[in-house]
DNA sequence: AAACTAGTAGCACGATCGTTCGTATTGTTT
DNA sequence: AAACAATACGAACGATCGTGCTACTAGTTT
């Protein structure tokens, strides 16, 4: 048994969090193909070889890149979502902050890189449309939750209304984009007016253990 | 003065016209930078620098490609819905019509392109963006015309449900999200029920005559 | 101290990229 | 007929792509 971490492994994983830091950031900009391996260690001062040899290929190195995207979604928008009072409205309401504040500069990083694969099959692909279908389930159990009715047809105007805005926003740098969606959402989930709590059970479920077989 | 069309001419454009619709192909389905003149040139038994010369550089392969998809819209989904009767749900149900039916392979060629180019500048975002923002003010003005109330607000809900249909259709092979769509459409559009008059007067405003100076 | 392991770099490979050049072909103009 | 114009091709360029191989360094285990 070892008492300390091996150092390593540990300067690997700062290294794969660095380089996956920055694939993240280009790839929502400009997409998950034009992350190649010898542009990302040029920028970081790395040599190709080394960045490659941290990831075994090049489809790894984007699975990678999308579990840490996710990961992010996770830590900063559903978590303090799943420990709110009104657990719908502030996911959708930190989902819409996320992709303002421009955590990675293209907006959200799913956004920008569904389109790319959703037309080639492969693990990218499906970890993609995996992500996409837990935030869709993820809506709709917190829409059931609240006892609206027709939770999934809630969730899908729920994700167009949000997709919506970010891509308003990215492409014509409207920052109005973001009010037309809360509007939109004020007008079919009940918002809290004057509560305010923010202690509560962070009861993490299926959604919290995502992606982190990789990294 | 010249009675016969020049034959070089037409057998240029010609050759453009199959290079065109071959490349807003390949870029509805993995976008426009996966769009290689010698993949075109491969796949259509062309010469890789015949190719490029008909076009000139890559970025006006680019713009041409995204201004035959913008015209392949109009004629078959704006024009339609202009002469009809409800030209606000006519263009809705024809969007949706015509991203289901695939008429690119991977769905709506706007959809596919847009996330790529939205964050690096140049006219081929340039071009991206004017067309989406005309199908904005397409929309709104129609929803304006039918005395709907705060017709800006109408048309991004309408949009970010257009697109949401198209997104998840591509990534999750889910055909019921256009019946969301049209399940959320209606509930905002007022329906004709019964009317049925396909003849009406084609006023063309400033849509129609969109992208025609490259090819 | 020796054996082993993980990260990192240098170099080279075949393939593909956009682009350029020279040239042949075909159609138009004079 | 000659001069010109547009399409099309083949070959080659420098650059970049993902990947494989070899060697070196640093840290762990025996």
């Amino acid at each position: 048994m070892r008492v300390t971490r091996d150092g390593r492994l540990e300067r690997g994983e700062q290294s794969r969090r660095l380089i996956l830091r920055r694939a993240a950031e280009i790839a929502s900009a400009e997409g998950l193909e034009s992350l190649s391996i010898g542009r990302l260690a040029g920028e970081l001062g790395l040599s190709k070889s080394g960045v490659f040899a941290l990831f075994g290929s090049k489809e790894d190195l984007q699975l990678a890149t999308v579990a840490l995207a996710q990961q992010s979604v996770v830590d900063e928008v559903v978590r303090p979502a799943l420990a709110s009072a009104d657990p719908l409205w502030t996911l959708c309401e930190g989902w819409l902050s996320y992709s303002e504040r421009r955590v990675f500069p293209g907006g959200c990083f799913f956004a920008s890189v569904r389109p790319e694969f959703d037309g080639r099959p492969g693990r990218v692909r499906d970890a993609i449309a995996e992500a996409g279908r837990k935030q869709l389930s993820l809506i709709a159990r917190l829409a059931r939750d609240a006892g609206l009715p027709d939770p999934e047809q809630l969730a899908f105007e729920v994700v167009a209304l949000l997709d919506a805005a970010n891509a308003a926003s990215a492409l014509y740098d409207d920052a109005s984009a973001y009010d037309r969606a809360r509007v939109a959402l004020r007008a079919r989930i009940a918002m809290p007016t004057g509560t305010l709590s923010s202690v509560a059970t962070p009861n993490d479920t299926s959604i919290a253990s995502a992606g982190s077989s990789t990294i």
